[in-house]
DNA sequence: GCGACTTTGTTCCTACGTTCACATGCGGCT
DNA sequence: AGCCGCATGTGAACGTAGGAACAAAGTCGC
């Protein structure tokens, strides 16, 4: 049972994980409505009322919830404080983790200054960037970097979370700086794949896509109001439609 | 009583979930990897090419490519510039998607800003929010509407596309005014889980969600590396948690 | 104190998504 | 022109995620 190639087989397949990935979004998503019940004084939430916040089968959320050690009293329901307690070991956020973004552009700017971060245990305790002009002004008060200093500068601040919110060609060698400084947790806004070593866990944010995949949505949508056949249908010329894809 | 019947009823002809979700993700991951080949003026790809540039399996990339009608040519590959017009076809990229932006608070700007979302056929045509000092500003060339407003100019702007950028509170009204300016498609970013229509799409994405699963896989990462048995561990102390004095 | 009710934790099962493997079909070569 | 090789597309197997039903367990009412 030791042994195992951790997740890193060639191909990306991912073995004997205990924790489904889709599990731990959801108790994310638990945990928060917890903080929120909690601000409002519950102390106490069955699993049909936090599954009905949360947006999910109650069997589901009570499976999720086993994995993290169950705590909850049959008859009564959970404790929320104790519930939030249990779900921020497993999800790992009994320690602080700290951030750095690299690209301070539109979104890295909008991420630096965002007080979310901060108060969910995510400090931003770094910056960078490649232009001279943003090197050394301040962000959300905090300095920004240059990237050739982020693997120095990561170790230096035991940064454990990348942010990497550069345009598309950058994205890489940005990656590969920050898997230089110690980081192996990327959160990747730029759309493209990033190419990691296998020890590294990479997850990808794509705003077009999800654009596209809602685009998806209401044609298909469409297709199927106006006609029963909602396979291959062609719905306005094509030729202008190879123009738009020159982004970037 | 098994009354699931919702999709897939016996005798119903009409496929209205041909195409998974997770397949129509990474079409949108395929088409812009194919945009970026065609730059560097690829004209032809094998799935084999493909499927490692987008980081899948040939199978699952054959797959996907088999819902959007097939035109692969066999012994040779794709022709990228067909296959790209497919897939734009499929996910309703043949048309523009007017895209409003609700909340201009630090992501909102940035989204407002972004120069992605119009390269994309994704042109935001509309930007609200409740800040009096806010409405009338122009950001990104674009003038900033108070949100009663919305439901008004969402139909006279034809906004298929609705984007939260809100604080947690505002984000449920802010749902319901787009609904009602007829928007159909939302892509929320606030920790909120939205309560809408059966007939509205509504993708989250979520931040501190995206943190504190890579947060989790660190953690995984750590105990797996100091125990050497990384499978079906539970950190079992339930008693009191006096120990993970986490600051809030 | 005891019974009945409520809710958890789990088990089973179905269904979906992904992967493997092979037949099909097309281009190139002689 | 005919054969060979190669890559597509599809059918079958595998594994996993999600949902329904059930037994254990603990509380509330009497």
């Amino acid at each position: 049972m030791h042994e195992h190639g951790r997740y890193g087989t060639p191909g990306g397949a991912l073995p004997s994980r205990a924790v489904p990935d889709a599990a731990v979004a959801r108790l994310a998503v638990y945990l928060r409505v917890l903080t929120s019940m909690i601000e409002q004084g519950v102390t106490k939430m069955s699993s049909e009322e936090l599954a009905g916040a949360a947006g999910v089968n109650s069997a589901t959320l009570r499976k999720d919830l086993s994995h993290v050690g169950s705590s909850g009293t049959r008859g009564v329901g959970y404790d929320t404080a104790q519930l939030v307690e249990h779900i921020e070991r497993l999800l790992g956020l009994t320690r602080h983790h700290s951030v750095a973004v690299v690209g301070i552009g539109n979104l890295g700017h909008a991420l630096a200054n965002y007080g979310g971060f901060p108060d969910r245990g995510f400090p931003v305790t770094a910056l960078f960037d490649v232009d001279e002009d943003l090197v050394g002004i301040s962000v959300g008060g905090l300095a920004v970097d240059h990237v050739d200093s982020i693997p120095a500068v990561c170790v230096e601040r035991e940064v454990t979370i990348g942010v990497i919110c550069t345009p598309s060609v950058a994205a890489q060698s940005a990656c590969e700086l920050l898997v230089a400084g110690g980081v192996r947790c990327i959160l990747n806004f730029a759309p493209v794949v990033l190419q990691v070593p296998d020890d590294v866990e990479v997850r990808r944010v794509d705003l077009a896509v999800e654009l596209q995949i809602l685009s998806f949505h209401e044609a298909r949508r469409s297709s199927v109001d106006s006609s029963a056949d909602g396979a291959l249908r062609v719905v306005a010329p094509v030729s202008d439609s190879a123009e738009i894809a020159v982004g970037r």
